[in-house]
DNA sequence: TTGTCAGGCAAGTCGTCACTTGCCTATTGT
DNA sequence: ACAATAGGCAAGTGACGACTTGCCTGACAA
């Protein structure tokens, strides 16, 4: 569980991938290989992106759901709160003895 | 940077070792293998851990004082922060000490 | 139905990473 | 001085990960 997260945020394009979803999200396969062209100046593969994605969705950083022939990618965030917590010392209770 | 941040992190026995200098800081290299050793099965040899330092040190999370023939390692939680307020939607400011 | 578009599966290549083995340096104690 | 302790450097091995190529399935439009 831990182990996926942390492989999936292992590699740099699939970084950029998260960023992207955080600027616009549910995009499509061939609309999140466009940005990485685009933006980045990536020249994956589809099928590169599409392993990606599937790496991300092990981790549970993705969630996709499929609508005919389109399949929309949602960030999730939810694993990322755990990173952090894991290794910061107890924050100060503030008011707790 | 953020490259060798994550690169760190994604490795199990070098998050091992930040849960061990959380509990215990300043801990020597035969330390870290003594603990490693006994709180987890681990069985690798000191030059094993001696390398996932040297990574640790080139992501900053760690950094290692020398005195004498011993070398302290301390753990430094500052690089972390920046991982999750990558993605989280930006998240008020409110608490910038 | 046929062509096209979005996506998936599978095998193969290549580089990187984790780990070991072997030897070396420096500091400390007797 | 000598041995023991704490650590470091370097080359080699084996496995895993990123990426490509080639082909296949399913949905929609003409």
């Amino acid at each position: 569980m831990a182990d996926d997260l942390f492989k999936a945020l292992a590699d740099p394009t699939r970084r950029r991938i998260l960023d992207g979803l955080v600027e616009r999200d549910g995009q499509t396969l061939f609309e999140i290989c466009a940005r990485l062209s685009t933006r980045h100046g990536s020249e994956l593969t589809r099928q590169a992106i599409s392993q990606h994605l599937a790496v991300l969705e092990a981790a549970d950083l993705v969630r996709s759901r499929r609508e005919g022939r389109y399949k929309f990618h949602d960030l999730n965030t939810e694993p990322l709160e755990q990173i952090v917590t894991r290794w910061l010392r107890p924050t100060p209770p503030e008011n707790t003895a």
